[in-house]
DNA sequence: TGCTTATATGCACAAATTAGCATGTAATAT
DNA sequence: ATATTACATGCTAATTTGTGCATATAAGCA
């Protein structure tokens, strides 16, 4: 466990929106759909993602076209102790990016994502339904 | 509370190292007390003490000549939680730190410094004291 | 096979961070 | 007041990090 690298990976505020996802939902989420909640650029998601992958905050796994992360929860170690402080201190700091989330979850269909990014012209009609 | 800024101040070893000092220690640590503990130049020491500093992590007063530096304890917060975990994480990781660390704080008189910086070539024979 | 889409990554550049050295400031004591 | 000592800080070079663009890879589908 390299604390350092850790503490660098959180060290970065658009890292820290990543996280609050996973820590505010419970839910595995693929990339396309923090693209639309975070209205950031794919590659901006995915380079992030690697670093928290390198420091062994997240797991990732393909399946099919999408590819799933989510919180590498040991049963009862330090980072389930971090995250549970931080869920507690990030609830309602980045409410917004959680709202645009559930919006967006809720185009799953049985628990699974089936769209990618949606065009920001599109995103709100994609929405209503 | 800034969370980009208190996670980029614990994303370094040197750090880490101070604040483990303060974890293991309970003790309120000055500059001079540091700079033998851990080896390192004094001005290195000074400069990630004020990042410390910065994040709010650190609480530092001047008694005459000498400047404690301790940990900011609020009564039961984001903090408190953090340290309790790195406390329980870090113990034994630095344990050189800590040995020297209690050597060094040995020559106190009446729990104050009463040295300065030792040169490393009279620090075994301070210790021998 | 070829096309579309989800995700990853190489490269270039700007900004931030770090370490080392020198020097400045503050307090004590003679 | 001057010297000494504890601590702080300005400057520079070197390294790391973040962002944006372009492009590559991987999977699904016609």
């Amino acid at each position: 466990m390299d604390y350092v690298t850790i503490f660098k990976a959180l060290g970065d505020e658009t890292r820290l929106r990543i996280l609050n996802l996973f820590l505010q939902s419970d839910e595995r989420i693929c990339v396309c759909e923090m693209v639309d909640a975070l209205n950031l650029p794919q590659y901006t998601i995915s380079k992030q993602l690697n670093i928290f992958r390198s420091a062994d905050l997240i797991k990732s796994g393909r399946q099919g076209t999408w590819v799933y992360n989510q919180l590498n929860q040991e049963p009862t170690g330090f980072l389930s102790g971090l995250f549970e402080l931080l869920k507690k201190q990030l609830s309602g700091k980045y409410s917004e990016d959680i709202e645009q989330l559930n919006k967006r979850l809720a185009l799953r269909e049985k628990g699974v994502c089936i769209v990618g990014v949606i065009p920001k012209e599109e995103l709100e009609e994609a929405y209503r339904q």
